[in-house]
DNA sequence: TCGATGACACATT
DNA sequence: AAATGTGCCATCG
């Protein structure tokens, strides 16, 4: 019956992707491995970002905590989507170098801040 | 079915 | 820190 999956077409995993992803901290930050791995898809980086992708325009979702391994933006520097990335982190007390790097310990630890003190 | 592609990860150099 | 090569996996023509 209500055989929708010719139309819609949305994988099963990419729900589970974003769920992990708009449970992200504000001013913290993961790479796309660890998002995977936390999703239950180890190994799956790449299917991450392809979620992010496809990510409904009308889904606010805080796709900007999202980074690489090696803490840098994924989007070409001189991409629009890097500025925007650049843009939101700062917004949240993230810093970002001129070329897009994000020390990973460091936003983890923006959290431990908050935690640490009384 | 096969080959190319991609908001990646990891080891080496 | 940056460049290169290899591995992974779903999607597409």
């Amino acid at each position: 019956m209500g055989d929708d999956s010719s139309r819609s077409a949305v994988p099963a995993t990419f729900p589970r992707i974003w769920a992990v992803i708009a449970a992200i901290p504000a001013g913290t930050v993961l790479s796309y491995g660890e998002v995977a791995r936390r999703a239950g898809l180890p190994r799956r980086a790449r299917l991450v970002a392809q979620a992010l992708r496809a990510v409904p325009d009308a889904m606010p979702l805080p796709w900007h905590r999202v980074l690489r391994s090696d803490g840098r933006i994924a989007f070409p520097a001189d991409s629009l989507g890097f500025r925007e990335q650049c843009n939101r982190l700062r917004s949240e007390g993230v810093e970002v170098s001129a070329t897009g790097r994000v020390r990973l310990a460091a936003a983890a630890m923006s959290l431990d801040e908050l935690l640490w003190r009384p």
